[in-house]
DNA sequence: GCCCATCGTTGAAACGTTTCAAAAACGTCA
DNA sequence: TGACGTTTTTGAAACGTTTCAACGATGGGC
């Protein structure tokens, strides 16, 4: 009597065991109510509730063939950041929406630590990926590929037979380049997100920027270098940092640039992450903002908006971005990409120069 | 040939036979590779990659009796609110910091509509739940319990058999009654969270609240009374407006009570965005806060130090009840119940009466 | 009373993997 | 050469469900 306590696990088949109808029956009564004679029912629900069965696991009914019903974001960070990060929450947001409109869960995939993160992504337990990384390239894209699931790519360069949904950067980094230069303003200082990995901090040449393996940089770039050409500039004239998209270790590489270039009247930075450290770092120097030097932003995070002075900056469409990629991940059809438009926003840290 | 082109799905005994192995060596070759000669675990490999192999399909491996190695979150609100609410955020960080420790994945379930929300939890493909809710009350929590899972409640009282991670609500309340009452305030008004659900928006009895369903609010409103009993103050003769948690329909509330009770010199809101909502209410009405109105608010999001004035409140360590939460969840012992404590946090929404 | 349609029920076959005892291969040593 | 330890490999048995063709019962129409 005492081994009947080693409590197996009580399973659809015991149930329908002990209601004395066949498995198929039983399966029935949770699934397709109605097909089955109240009675019978009844009797199975009984049977069930006496055993204590926990219900269908999904684990049996997912092997089966069934949707996980579920997708997995992947992001090149640790979990938290998914709820620390402004871009991250309202892109999630965006994506969260679509998830509950189709009754779909929606799985966090941090792909930290590189080593780890193949584990992760190879054994997450999803219906497809929206991948957004622009740290660990391509790497994590091509292990969400090898799970044959729908793999939508954010901020990358789609690849073949993957959909993926950008934003116009080139645009936008023409219209930020072609707002300061309209001001009158000659002696700009870019600051530039990262271009590769590794990361090479500090001053670098648009030969980098170029060529780089970001997609975000290089097309961003390539838009300031529009722009100055419309003024017989050449992006290779001015100074170009590259910086982590982080505060502080920002702000000491603006203190930088600012010191080494005290003639600079505008900075051109490529994300808001990156303005507002600019004018932490001009702050320091003493320098007003815009009235000694102007800065504009890139992606008109909230932060931008209440920030002191209000940032001028190049909005993209975060939100949409993430219905977006939610949209193409359900949606049937041949892999697409998607571009969303951008656009300035002028508020209060530019100005003409002095 | 063209039947051929079928394109059954390739699964792990067809690259076992491709490479003339067992399927057992084959899944060896992808789980433990060091028991495999390399020259087998080559040709195999090789097969694979012929065959366009995804690797194992997590499904399968899932229901040989692995752990999904995620846990639910589940929240009675749509999954977006993860992402926006500022509470939410915190909480969810400090799971997530537990997480990527223990290397377990994170699974966002919404409960948003109830009827929906029971389908989400019986499917959802986790190894357990951390469920808040302070609507929907316990209907999701035994639904979560019906898997058989562990299952950590959060601010609700715990069952049996279930852990589950709370705060010191009532010494929380006391502590921000006696504050407005050291400060000479008598004349309060109480501005509290839903009772039960229904939430009965507008003047309610103080017998509501201590016979509340919902935990926060019973508790919260003990600690008001324990304060004010000291004082020889009865709770029932403060006015109290039951609100839902939304600055919004807060405000609206607030407007009513210090229209009717225009004596009133303080408030005590049960939750910073109530606190937030009365202090707008106030201001509407031409009271400065705090010379003609102090306010005292609870949890400390984020917000109530970025205020204006800076919100006094008691704080309550939302990081760290993430973080027990999910602790709890990963410990194998028995249920058990851990109250984190809070404390006062002085700042500018309250003074000396009038 | 017989035939047919309908409704419920059954039984067995997937679904794709991991695990584990046992068998085979291999190497070493007396 | 045979006995004996080690490595590798095998084969088969779970894991828990859903699905689906087929079968039995039930009742209506003729």
């Amino acid at each position: 009597m005492i081994e009947s306590m080693k409590r197996r696990i009580v399973k659809l088949a015991d149930v329908a065991k002990a209601a004395r109808v066949s498995q198929g029956t039983a399966s029935n009564v949770f699934n397709r109510p109605d097909l089955v004679r109240p009675e019978v029912k009844e009797r199975v629900e009984a049977s069930a509730r006496r055993l204590g069965y926990a219900g269908p696991d999904p684990k049996g009914r997912l092997l089966r063939g069934g949707k996980v019903n579920a997708i997995g974001i992947v992001m090149a960070d640790d979990t938290a950041y998914f709820f620390r990060d402004p871009f991250a929450r309202m892109f999630m947001s965006g994506i969260a929406e679509v998830c509950d409109e189709r009754g779909a869960g929606v799985a966090l995939v941090s792909a930290r630590r590189r080593k780890d993160a193949a584990w992760r992504i190879q054994t997450a337990v999803v219906d497809g990926f929206i991948v957004h990384c622009l740290r660990v390239g391509d790497r994590l894209i091509s292990l969400a590929r090898k799970r044959q699931l729908p793999v939508v790519a954010v901020d990358l360069d789609g690849g073949t037979g993957m959909s993926s949904v950008v934003i116009d950067d080139r645009q936008g980094g023409f219209l930020a380049a072609r707002h300061l230069l309209d001001l009158g303003h000659r002696k700009i200082g870019v600051l530039s997100l990262e271009a590769a990995d590794p990361p090479r901090l500090g001053l670098i040449d648009a030969e980098r920027l170029r060529s780089a393996e970001y997609r975000t940089g290089r097309e961003r770039a390539a838009g300031y270098a529009a722009a100055l050409a419309e003024h017989g500039i050449e992006l290779d004239q001015l100074p170009i940092i590259e910086s982590l998209n982080e505060r502080q270790a920002a702000t000491a590489l603006a203190r930088e640039l600012l010191a080494t270039r005290p003639e600079t009247t505008a900075i051109l930075a490529m994300s808001d992450v990156l303005a507002l450290a600019a004018i932490d770092a001009a702050r320091e120097r003493g320098l007003r903002v815009p009235q000694d030097l102007s800065v504009i932003g890139f992606d008109d995070i909230p932060d931008a908006a209440s920030a002191d002075p209000q940032l001028t900056t190049i909005a993209q469409p975060i939100l949409e971005k993430g219905r977006l990629a939610a949209k193409l991940i359900f949606e049937p059809g041949p892999p697409r990409t998607e571009t969303l438009g951008v656009k300035l926003v002028e508020r209060g840290s530019t100005g003409k120069p002095r």
